[in-house]
DNA sequence: CGGCAGTTTGATGTTACTCAATTTAAGTGG
DNA sequence: CCACTTAAATTGAGTAACATCAAACTGCCG
């Protein structure tokens, strides 16, 4: 079970649009708190929606849409750390920490939840199953971080890329009901380049090559895997 | 203030060496329990102490010497997650995992603590101090991590070494007094290619480029830095 | 129809890897 | 203390993987 579904109860499923937008990091954001320590915010792709050093008193959840985390050097070099789908937290470890030492940008159009940081606290307190919860989800983000270092450290421009396919495609397949192997791909070369540190040119010629192969091949934001047992065989880690 | 010196009264800083060994996994290690909750092991340089997807009750905390945490891969290839120094817990997160998913070897002869999870537990949920410093130490790791993928998506080789040794620096300088900017540095090159995700062929390369510019020296196992200020141009994140 | 963002392709450059030989350092036993 | 052994580090030459630069192409939208 997962802590965004004990903790929230996002409207934008139902609703459709929040109406709020996030500011700059000067402004902070503009929402409705309908209960206090809960509201609820919406951004277009593109826009950057959490600052690193920003202090906050609020979790976020992605409720629609995808984002991304991602940590940037001074030279204009980012690492994207992690896709975000609906549910997930921004990150679950920054129930701990007074601010984030990461970014996060909208990929698509997103609609977004904030949890006062003391409202999580207290029911963590209060309730065993959501204290389980909470850990559960830091050690996952442990885990993912480490099999990432792995992954960046040891293995090829291709084996990289299969790996991401792979890890999102199963993120994914937990959320949407997936026909024929086809996952909604929002997902720029330029994004893919920057999950794995690769250049996006040579994720271009990585693509081309898989497609060759008949192993997947893509259109209209969709990825169709046609050989995922070949994927597999090449971007599995164990 | 760290778990470990909330948690573990370790005798081997005093006493100097505790006799017993661990075994191979099949044979869990023999080891007293003085407490029954906790027990001590020792092991030689290059001995495995930890083996991935063993089931554990117990929490490891290092308490003389070196350790590395690793993750293998089918082919052979190993990349290097961590270095342990005294005090560090093989990882904070296993604190709510049934088993290990990564290995432990030691770099140099060391002894560790081994605490039953339970233990653990039960502390945590009776001491709110415990609890703060178990969630900061997990949030730390994943922090670590979290700037290790950026650090091997992005950085040179050069940057990356660099990093390397500034971060582990800066942990022993947390232990050790160091004078005249001079660490102890048991490590091999193959460890250091192994955690950057280089050959050791190239370390060497790169150690060379950085002795001639007169950055830093190695002798006797120990790191002689010349020129820190340089070394962190090179090699700092932010 | 023109413009723009994203992708593809080609040519060339750089970084890091591989293989193999050599040197240095670290033990070990006489 | 010194030959002998062994592991680790260094060096060189050749190669593979990936980056860079620039141009051409594609699909999309006004």
């Amino acid at each position: 079970m997962s802590i965004a579904s004990i903790c929230v109860t996002c409207p934008h499923r139902e609703t459709g649009f929040c109406g709020t937008l996030f500011g700059s990091p000067s402004e902070p954001p503009k929402a409705d708190r309908p209960d206090g320590w809960q509201h609820f915010a919406a951004a277009r792709a593109g826009e950057q929606i959490a600052y690193r050093n920003q202090p906050s008193n609020d979790i976020f959840v992605l409720c629609t849409g995808w984002a991304f985390r991602y940590f940037q050097l001074a030279d204009g070099r980012r690492q994207i750390l992690k896709f975000l789908l609906p549910g997930d937290f921004f990150s679950p470890t920054a129930i701990f920490e007074k601010a984030y030492h990461f970014s996060v940008k909208a990929l698509t159009e997103v609609q977004v939840s904030g949890i006062a940081r003391s409202e999580i606290l207290a029911r963590c307190a209060a309730d065993s199953d959501i204290r389980w919860a909470v850990a559960n989800s830091c050690a996952a983000e442990t885990r993912e971080a480490t099999e990432l270092v792995t992954v960046l450290g040891q293995l090829s421009a291709e084996e990289r890329i299969a790996y991401l396919l792979l890890h999102l495609m199963s993120r994914v397949a937990a959320r949407n009901v997936i026909r024929e192997q086809r996952y909604p791909f929002p997902l720029r070369q330029q994004h893919i380049a920057d999950a794995v540190g690769l250049t996006p040119v040579h994720v271009s010629r990585v693509f081309s090559h898989l497609r060759e192969r008949r192993i997947l091949a893509m259109s209209e934001g969709m990825l169709k895997v046609s050989n995922l047992a070949e994927l597999e065989k090449i971007g599995s880690l164990r």
